[in-house]
DNA sequence: CGGTATCCCCCAAGATACTG
DNA sequence: CAGTATCTTGGGGGATACCG
């Protein structure tokens, strides 16, 4: 029974995906992943730079969204120092990196968006 | 990157994101709106074609997923007759089909990664 | 500094049954 | 044919407090 490409289904850890675009989703998808992986484009950053960044996004959000990045092999976690000031950064890894230009093209449409149908605003007041 | 401004905010129809990215992740993010407007990408389709394209989506959640993008404005819905054999056809608007350039960048990079990482798989299970 | 531990709410999404 | 009507559940995401 070959449908055409589709209808295949693809895999990946276990999961079984009805398609590439269902696959991309899980990964990335969700209210803050593909957000956290933009902001680590332009190089590494440290949770707390990540925080500042973000201020909409609660530190527990964050740091298990991070997580899940890191599992799925997306951003990679660096520690140093050992006791209480201790210093976490965070960038993409190789795959993370893959998906950069996938991120433009999503900017780059929601620009257009909000320059059409939107507005730019400058302060959270 | 000209973006240099990523602090600032964005704003459609009284929504206010953090940043496009997030925006774009509002329109056309969970786990089944791109999925759909992926398969709308080749032209108009019937619900139960639809449907049967996407046999890992209930009724239910198809009906309301495409409500949503409807009233998004990136999917037009067309109703034929009026007495129980209706016939109903969704099509890409002009603003969804803006977004088929995303479409496949995301296909692209999901068949990359099953290339990659993961596998294809073709039947059910 | 960079998180966890809890607790909680909401809603996306599924299952099943029914209808204009 | 193309949906609704309910009901249910999982987990994403937030608030707050605390810890190594």
């Amino acid at each position: 029974m070959k449908d055409e490409c589709k209808g295949d289904y693809v895999k990946l850890k276990d999961k079984v995906y009805p398609c590439s675009v269902s696959l991309t989703m899980d990964l990335v998808g969700g209210k803050w992943k593909a957000v956290i992986l933009y902001h680590l484009i332009d190089g590494k950053k440290r949770f707390s730079e990540l925080c500042r960044e973000m201020p909409t996004v609660t530190e527990m959000t964050l740091s298990l969204q991070l997580k899940q990045l890191e599992k799925d092999g997306l951003v990679s976690r660096r520690v140093f120092g050992k006791k209480p000031p201790i210093k976490v950064v965070y960038s993409l890894t190789g795959f993370g990196m893959s998906f950069i230009p996938v991120l433009e093209s999503i900017t780059k449409w929601g620009n257009q968006v909000v320059n059409e149908k939107g507005e730019f605003v400058n302060g959270p007041s």
